[in-house]
DNA sequence: TTCATGTGTAATATATTTATTACACATATA
DNA sequence: TATATGTGTAATAAATATATTACACATGAA
């Protein structure tokens, strides 16, 4: 897994809380849709919302709406396989492209 | 290296964002003052100062002031070589230490 | 003495993150 | 129809994190 300084900075920021670290864990026993997933890390629904967006982002998560057999729609949350050796050296490797703002354009100009 | 949740959960504080990111780059290069440092990555001392002992809290970085040869006091920054595999076992296993509150006191009684 | 270089911190402003409240809309069941 | 269960989001409040400014104090050299 070789990520940018941009990503390896979101998955730091995605796991800079106590709740979405609580998520992961949460989420390691198995997908769960977000209702239910809310009830088990006793987050209301609005702020588990907020919180899954970053994991997403970031790639931890990944989400697929499902509608299940009593008719009601669910968007299960699945967690990412992910490994990364945190050291020293990965950090430095990573700010060589690490860029000043997390710029939403990808524009080829670049600014001053 | 072995952390507990409250530990973990600092090291990602202490490493999402981006200045942090580049602090730890610019000190493997080996250690430095703070004034230095403060040069290099083109930060303010007092904003850097704050940044350091986020690091330092986190067991990123040590400090130790010297009195250098032209009679200066130099406070060093020294890079900690840590090394942690991230993996979402990694991080479930320290949810299971990790405390509500990252409460000061180290009190035998615990709170509801 | 003045200047350039260090350390150290308090007070404050600004920006971002986190959290809450209040909605709208849908389906199945009592 | 009313209730319980889902999804989805906008507006706002509250808490933290980040950044700046202005200090005090010290040493060595010009």
């Amino acid at each position: 897994m070789n990520l940018t300084g941009n990503e390896l900075l979101q998955v730091f920021e995605a796991l800079a809380n106590p709740h979405r670290m609580r998520i992961v864990s949460s989420l390691r026993e198995g997908r769960k849709y977000v209702s239910e997933l809310a009830r088990e890390v006793r987050m209301s629904r609005p702020l588990l919302y907020m919180h899954l967006h970053r994991m997403e982002i970031a790639g931890l998560v990944s989400a697929r709406l499902e509608l299940s057999d009593d008719g009601k729609a669910k968007k299960y949350y699945e967690l990412t396989e992910f490994e990364l050796l945190l050291t020293p050296d990965a950090i430095s490797d990573a700010v060589r492209t690490l860029t000043d703002k997390n710029a939403a354009e990808t524009s080829t100009l670049e600014e001053e």
